[in-house]
DNA sequence: TTCTCTGCAAACGCTTTGCACGGAT
DNA sequence: ATCCGTGCAAAGCGTTTGCAGAGAA
Protein backbone atom coordinates (compact mmCIF):
# COMPACT_ATOMS: atom_id res chain seq x y z
CA UNK A 1 0.00 0.00 0.00
CA UNK A 2 2.31 2.52 -1.45
CA UNK A 3 0.21 4.99 -2.19
CA UNK A 4 2.52 6.14 -4.72
CA UNK A 5 1.06 8.41 -7.35
CA UNK A 6 3.08 8.94 -10.52
CA UNK A 7 2.45 10.99 -13.76
CA UNK A 8 2.09 9.34 -17.00
CA UNK A 9 5.68 9.80 -17.98
CA UNK A 10 6.89 8.51 -14.90
CA UNK A 11 4.79 5.11 -15.46
CA UNK A 12 6.35 5.08 -19.14
CA UNK A 13 9.67 5.36 -17.70
CA UNK A 14 9.24 2.28 -15.63
CA UNK A 15 7.13 0.13 -18.56
CA UNK A 16 9.94 0.67 -20.96
CA UNK A 17 13.17 0.30 -18.22
CA UNK A 18 11.61 -3.49 -17.63
CA UNK A 19 11.50 -3.78 -21.42
CA UNK A 20 7.37 -3.16 -21.78
CA UNK A 21 6.06 -1.19 -24.18
CA UNK A 22 3.46 1.28 -22.58
CA UNK A 23 -0.04 0.88 -23.86
CA UNK A 24 -3.20 2.99 -22.23
CA UNK A 25 -4.14 0.32 -20.36
CA UNK A 26 -0.82 -0.83 -19.45
CA UNK A 27 0.06 2.39 -18.00
CA UNK A 28 -3.29 2.71 -16.04
CA UNK A 29 -3.23 -0.94 -14.80
CA UNK A 30 0.44 -0.36 -13.51
CA UNK A 31 -1.05 2.82 -12.20
CA UNK A 32 -3.82 1.11 -10.48
CA UNK A 33 -0.82 -1.37 -8.41
CA UNK A 34 1.03 1.75 -7.34
CA UNK A 35 -2.01 3.48 -6.13
CA UNK A 36 -4.08 0.27 -4.52
CA UNK A 37 -3.12 -1.62 -2.00
CA UNK A 38 -3.68 -5.64 -3.50
CA UNK A 39 -5.95 -5.52 -6.20
CA UNK A 40 -7.60 -8.21 -7.73
CA UNK A 41 -8.10 -8.87 -11.52
CA UNK A 42 -11.91 -7.84 -10.85
CA UNK A 43 -10.91 -4.63 -8.26
CA UNK A 44 -8.85 -3.67 -11.32
CA UNK A 45 -11.51 -3.51 -13.72
CA UNK A 46 -13.69 -2.30 -11.85
CA UNK A 47 -11.55 0.80 -11.41
CA UNK A 48 -10.89 1.13 -15.08
CA UNK A 49 -13.92 -0.20 -16.91
CA UNK A 50 -15.30 3.94 -16.67
CA UNK A 51 -12.10 5.26 -17.90
CA UNK A 52 -11.98 2.60 -20.64
CA UNK A 53 -15.22 1.12 -21.19
CA UNK A 54 -14.07 -1.13 -23.56
CA UNK A 55 -11.94 -2.90 -21.50
CA UNK A 56 -11.59 -6.27 -20.79
CA UNK A 57 -10.56 -8.67 -17.90
CA UNK A 58 -8.48 -10.81 -20.92
CA UNK A 59 -6.17 -7.28 -21.18
CA UNK A 60 -5.80 -7.67 -17.51
CA UNK A 61 -4.82 -10.40 -17.62
CA UNK A 62 -2.48 -10.48 -20.11
CA UNK A 63 -1.12 -7.33 -18.39
CA UNK A 64 -0.51 -8.93 -15.20
CA UNK A 65 1.74 -12.40 -16.71
CA UNK A 66 3.54 -9.44 -18.57
CA UNK A 67 4.42 -8.02 -15.56
CA UNK A 68 4.87 -10.92 -13.66
CA UNK A 69 7.46 -12.00 -16.37
CA UNK A 70 9.15 -8.99 -16.50
CA UNK A 71 9.22 -8.74 -12.66
CA UNK A 72 7.03 -5.75 -12.13
CA UNK A 73 4.34 -7.21 -10.39
CA UNK A 74 3.73 -10.27 -8.11
CA UNK A 75 0.65 -12.66 -7.37
CA UNK A 76 -0.29 -13.57 -4.48
CA UNK A 77 -3.52 -15.37 -3.06
CA UNK A 78 -5.29 -14.72 0.69
CA UNK A 79 -5.81 -17.90 2.38
CA UNK A 80 -8.92 -19.30 1.68
CA UNK A 81 -9.46 -17.56 -1.61
CA UNK A 82 -10.01 -18.23 -5.19
CA UNK A 83 -8.76 -15.29 -6.51
CA UNK A 84 -5.16 -14.12 -7.20
CA UNK A 85 -4.47 -10.61 -6.08
CA UNK A 86 -1.53 -8.78 -7.59
CA UNK A 87 0.92 -5.71 -6.15
CA UNK A 88 3.85 -3.70 -7.29
CA UNK A 89 6.97 -5.71 -6.66
CA UNK A 90 9.07 -3.63 -4.27
CA UNK A 91 10.74 -4.79 -1.14
CA UNK A 92 10.10 -8.06 0.35
CA UNK A 93 7.11 -7.47 3.12
CA UNK A 94 4.37 -9.50 4.99
CA UNK A 95 0.72 -9.17 4.16
CA UNK A 96 -1.87 -9.15 7.51
CA UNK A 97 -5.14 -9.56 7.06
CA UNK A 98 -7.52 -8.71 9.52
CA UNK A 99 -10.24 -11.19 9.84
CA UNK A 100 -12.19 -8.58 12.02
CA UNK A 101 -12.61 -5.36 9.68
CA UNK A 102 -10.96 -7.40 6.42
CA UNK A 103 -8.25 -4.72 6.02
CA UNK A 104 -4.94 -6.03 4.33
CA UNK A 105 -1.59 -4.61 5.71
CA UNK A 106 1.83 -4.00 4.12
CA UNK A 107 4.00 -5.83 7.24
CA UNK A 108 7.88 -5.26 7.31
CA UNK A 109 9.68 -8.36 7.85
CA UNK A 110 13.48 -7.87 9.68
CA UNK A 111 14.35 -11.28 10.51
CA UNK A 112 17.28 -12.93 9.50
CA UNK A 113 15.86 -15.23 6.81
CA UNK A 114 14.09 -12.03 4.80
CA UNK A 115 17.61 -10.31 4.81
CA UNK A 116 19.94 -12.93 4.13
CA UNK A 117 17.71 -14.81 2.01
CA UNK A 118 18.74 -18.00 2.41
CA UNK A 119 18.07 -21.01 5.14
CA UNK A 120 19.31 -24.23 5.79
CA UNK A 121 21.60 -23.63 2.94
CA UNK A 122 18.69 -23.24 0.37
CA UNK A 123 19.14 -20.12 -1.64
CA UNK A 124 15.73 -18.20 -1.32
CA UNK A 125 14.68 -16.15 -4.38
CA UNK A 126 10.72 -15.02 -3.40
CA UNK A 127 9.09 -15.19 -0.20
CA UNK A 128 5.69 -14.49 0.71
CA UNK A 129 4.37 -14.14 4.19
CA UNK A 130 0.50 -14.21 5.44
CA UNK A 131 -0.40 -13.11 8.47
CA UNK A 132 -4.70 -13.66 9.62
CA UNK A 133 -5.35 -12.34 13.15
CA UNK A 134 -6.64 -9.04 14.64
CA UNK A 135 -5.35 -5.66 14.02
CA UNK A 136 -4.43 -3.09 16.41
CA UNK A 137 -7.56 -1.07 15.34
CA UNK A 138 -10.30 -3.71 15.82
CA UNK A 139 -8.46 -5.20 19.21
CA UNK A 140 -8.78 -1.01 20.66
CA UNK A 141 -12.37 -0.94 19.74
CA UNK A 142 -14.17 -3.24 21.25
CA UNK A 143 -17.72 -2.74 19.75
CA UNK A 144 -18.33 -6.67 18.18
CA UNK B 1 5.86 -34.19 5.74
CA UNK B 2 5.91 -35.61 9.28
CA UNK B 3 5.23 -39.33 7.96
CA UNK B 4 4.07 -40.17 10.75
CA UNK B 5 2.11 -43.17 10.33
CA UNK B 6 -1.13 -44.16 12.77
CA UNK B 7 -3.35 -47.12 12.93
CA UNK B 8 -7.20 -46.53 12.30
CA UNK B 9 -7.79 -46.98 16.50
CA UNK B 10 -5.44 -43.16 16.35
CA UNK B 11 -6.88 -42.07 13.61
CA UNK B 12 -10.27 -42.69 14.79
CA UNK B 13 -9.16 -40.96 18.33
CA UNK B 14 -7.78 -37.90 16.31
CA UNK B 15 -11.12 -37.33 14.87
CA UNK B 16 -13.64 -37.60 17.68
CA UNK B 17 -11.45 -35.63 19.83
CA UNK B 18 -11.75 -32.51 17.09
CA UNK B 19 -15.62 -33.61 17.13
CA UNK B 20 -15.73 -35.57 13.65
CA UNK B 21 -17.31 -38.80 13.50
CA UNK B 22 -15.49 -41.43 11.85
CA UNK B 23 -15.69 -42.92 8.54
CA UNK B 24 -13.71 -44.85 6.24
CA UNK B 25 -13.27 -42.42 3.77
CA UNK B 26 -12.75 -39.96 6.48
CA UNK B 27 -10.11 -42.02 8.36
CA UNK B 28 -8.52 -42.50 5.02
CA UNK B 29 -8.00 -39.24 3.62
CA UNK B 30 -6.27 -38.48 7.65
CA UNK B 31 -3.63 -41.17 6.73
CA UNK B 32 -2.40 -39.19 4.45
CA UNK B 33 -2.86 -36.18 5.50
CA UNK B 34 -0.69 -37.52 8.11
CA UNK B 35 1.74 -39.71 5.96
CA UNK B 36 1.73 -37.12 2.94
CA UNK B 37 3.26 -34.08 2.58
CA UNK B 38 1.39 -31.49 0.60
CA UNK B 39 -1.47 -33.22 -1.38
CA UNK B 40 -4.19 -31.52 -3.24
CA UNK B 41 -7.67 -33.18 -3.42
CA UNK B 42 -6.14 -34.89 -6.79
CA UNK B 43 -3.54 -36.44 -5.26
CA UNK B 44 -5.51 -37.64 -2.21
CA UNK B 45 -8.39 -38.94 -4.70
CA UNK B 46 -5.24 -40.47 -6.61
CA UNK B 47 -4.18 -42.50 -3.66
CA UNK B 48 -7.10 -43.49 -2.58
CA UNK B 49 -9.13 -44.52 -5.64
CA UNK B 50 -8.15 -47.99 -6.07
CA UNK B 51 -9.03 -49.03 -2.35
CA UNK B 52 -12.07 -46.90 -2.40
CA UNK B 53 -12.99 -47.47 -5.74
CA UNK B 54 -16.59 -45.45 -5.30
CA UNK B 55 -15.06 -42.40 -3.70
CA UNK B 56 -15.58 -39.49 -5.29
CA UNK B 57 -14.00 -35.86 -5.18
CA UNK B 58 -17.03 -34.81 -3.86
CA UNK B 59 -16.02 -36.30 -0.66
CA UNK B 60 -12.74 -35.38 -0.61
CA UNK B 61 -13.74 -31.37 -0.72
CA UNK B 62 -16.83 -32.21 1.49
CA UNK B 63 -14.25 -33.83 4.48
CA UNK B 64 -11.65 -31.43 3.94
CA UNK B 65 -13.41 -28.43 4.33
CA UNK B 66 -14.80 -30.05 7.59
CA UNK B 67 -11.06 -30.45 8.94
CA UNK B 68 -10.73 -26.76 7.89
CA UNK B 69 -13.82 -26.11 9.82
CA UNK B 70 -12.56 -28.20 13.31
CA UNK B 71 -8.64 -27.61 12.94
CA UNK B 72 -7.33 -30.89 11.99
CA UNK B 73 -6.05 -29.26 8.29
CA UNK B 74 -5.60 -26.15 6.99
CA UNK B 75 -5.11 -25.09 3.27
CA UNK B 76 -2.35 -23.38 1.28
CA UNK B 77 -1.38 -22.57 -2.20
CA UNK B 78 1.70 -22.80 -3.80
CA UNK B 79 2.56 -19.40 -5.61
CA UNK B 80 1.11 -19.77 -9.20
CA UNK B 81 -0.81 -22.43 -8.69
CA UNK B 82 -4.25 -23.00 -9.40
CA UNK B 83 -4.83 -25.80 -6.48
CA UNK B 84 -5.19 -25.92 -2.90
CA UNK B 85 -3.10 -28.15 -1.10
CA UNK B 86 -3.83 -29.47 2.40
CA UNK B 87 -1.40 -30.49 5.70
CA UNK B 88 -2.55 -31.51 8.92
CA UNK B 89 -2.85 -28.38 11.21
CA UNK B 90 0.12 -28.54 13.92
CA UNK B 91 3.46 -26.56 14.37
CA UNK B 92 3.73 -23.34 12.35
CA UNK B 93 6.75 -23.95 9.73
CA UNK B 94 7.45 -22.25 6.48
CA UNK B 95 6.93 -24.44 3.18
CA UNK B 96 9.83 -24.01 0.63
CA UNK B 97 9.56 -25.12 -3.13
CA UNK B 98 12.81 -25.48 -5.05
CA UNK B 99 12.05 -24.52 -8.47
CA UNK B 100 14.27 -26.62 -10.23
CA UNK B 101 13.25 -30.01 -8.67
CA UNK B 102 10.00 -28.99 -7.55
CA UNK B 103 10.39 -30.88 -4.13
CA UNK B 104 8.53 -29.22 -1.40
CA UNK B 105 10.00 -28.73 1.77
CA UNK B 106 8.92 -28.20 5.50
CA UNK B 107 11.24 -25.59 7.23
CA UNK B 108 11.15 -24.42 11.15
CA UNK B 109 10.94 -20.79 11.32
CA UNK B 110 12.73 -19.68 14.48
CA UNK B 111 11.86 -15.67 13.96
CA UNK B 112 10.88 -13.74 16.66
CA UNK B 113 7.02 -12.90 15.40
CA UNK B 114 6.29 -16.49 14.65
CA UNK B 115 6.73 -17.60 18.08
CA UNK B 116 5.40 -14.44 19.94
CA UNK B 117 3.06 -14.94 17.87
CA UNK B 118 2.18 -10.95 17.75
CA UNK B 119 3.88 -7.81 15.48
CA UNK B 120 3.47 -4.16 16.14
CA UNK B 121 0.90 -4.84 18.31
CA UNK B 122 -1.25 -6.78 15.63
CA UNK B 123 -2.53 -10.47 17.38
CA UNK B 124 -1.41 -13.56 14.81
CA UNK B 125 -3.76 -16.10 14.81
CA UNK B 126 -2.37 -18.08 11.58
CA UNK B 127 0.63 -17.35 9.46
CA UNK B 128 1.56 -19.20 6.43
CA UNK B 129 5.43 -18.72 5.00
CA UNK B 130 5.84 -19.42 1.50
CA UNK B 131 9.68 -19.41 0.23
CA UNK B 132 10.93 -20.10 -3.99
CA UNK B 133 14.55 -21.02 -4.67
CA UNK B 134 16.87 -23.93 -4.93
CA UNK B 135 17.51 -26.05 -2.04
CA UNK B 136 20.67 -27.61 -1.20
CA UNK B 137 20.43 -30.83 -3.21
CA UNK B 138 19.77 -28.90 -6.52
CA UNK B 139 22.54 -26.53 -5.78
CA UNK B 140 25.31 -29.22 -5.43
CA UNK B 141 24.52 -31.02 -8.02
CA UNK B 142 25.08 -29.23 -10.97
CA UNK B 143 23.83 -30.85 -13.47
CA UNK B 144 21.29 -28.35 -15.46
C1' DT C 1 2.91 -4.17 -44.81
C1' DT C 2 4.13 -6.43 -40.71
C1' DC C 3 3.95 -7.11 -36.07
C1' DT C 4 1.98 -6.60 -31.66
C1' DC C 5 -1.91 -5.40 -28.61
C1' DT C 6 -6.61 -5.77 -27.59
C1' DG C 7 -10.80 -7.99 -26.49
C1' DC C 8 -14.72 -11.17 -27.50
C1' DA C 9 -16.10 -15.94 -27.01
C1' DA C 10 -15.20 -20.32 -25.75
C1' DA C 11 -12.63 -23.61 -23.25
C1' DC C 12 -10.56 -25.20 -18.98
C1' DG C 13 -9.84 -26.72 -14.27
C1' DC C 14 -10.73 -26.41 -9.45
C1' DT C 15 -14.36 -26.06 -6.19
C1' DT C 16 -19.11 -25.75 -4.66
C1' DT C 17 -24.01 -26.81 -4.83
C1' DG C 18 -28.33 -29.56 -5.43
C1' DC C 19 -30.11 -33.62 -4.69
C1' DA C 20 -31.12 -38.50 -4.11
C1' DC C 21 -29.65 -42.87 -2.39
C1' DG C 22 -28.13 -45.67 1.42
C1' DG C 23 -26.25 -46.79 5.81
C1' DA C 24 -26.32 -45.93 10.78
C1' DT C 25 -28.73 -45.17 15.09
C1' DA D 1 -38.29 -43.38 10.91
C1' DT D 2 -34.84 -40.01 11.11
C1' DC D 3 -30.38 -38.28 10.40
C1' DC D 4 -26.28 -37.76 8.17
C1' DG D 5 -22.49 -39.15 5.03
C1' DT D 6 -21.64 -40.21 0.30
C1' DG D 7 -21.29 -39.41 -4.52
C1' DC D 8 -23.24 -38.28 -9.14
C1' DA D 9 -24.31 -34.40 -12.10
C1' DA D 10 -24.45 -29.77 -12.92
C1' DA D 11 -23.40 -25.13 -11.88
C1' DG D 12 -20.07 -21.50 -10.63
C1' DC D 13 -16.13 -18.83 -11.06
C1' DG D 14 -11.40 -17.34 -11.87
C1' DT D 15 -8.15 -17.88 -15.47
C1' DT D 16 -6.34 -19.23 -20.02
C1' DT D 17 -6.64 -19.98 -24.96
C1' DG D 18 -8.02 -19.23 -29.88
C1' DC D 19 -8.65 -16.04 -32.94
C1' DA D 20 -9.88 -11.95 -35.54
C1' DG D 21 -9.87 -7.07 -35.88
C1' DA D 22 -7.49 -2.68 -34.69
C1' DG D 23 -3.56 -0.04 -34.10
C1' DA D 24 1.41 1.10 -34.08
C1' DA D 25 5.85 1.28 -36.56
Amino acid sequence: MSGKVLNMDELKKILINKGVKPSIQRLKILEILLKKGHPSVDDIYRALIDEIPTLSKTTIYNTLNLFLEKGIAQAFTIAGDNELRYEYLNSPHAHFKCTKCGKIYDIELNCDVFIKKEINGFRINKALVYFEGICNECQNSKIS
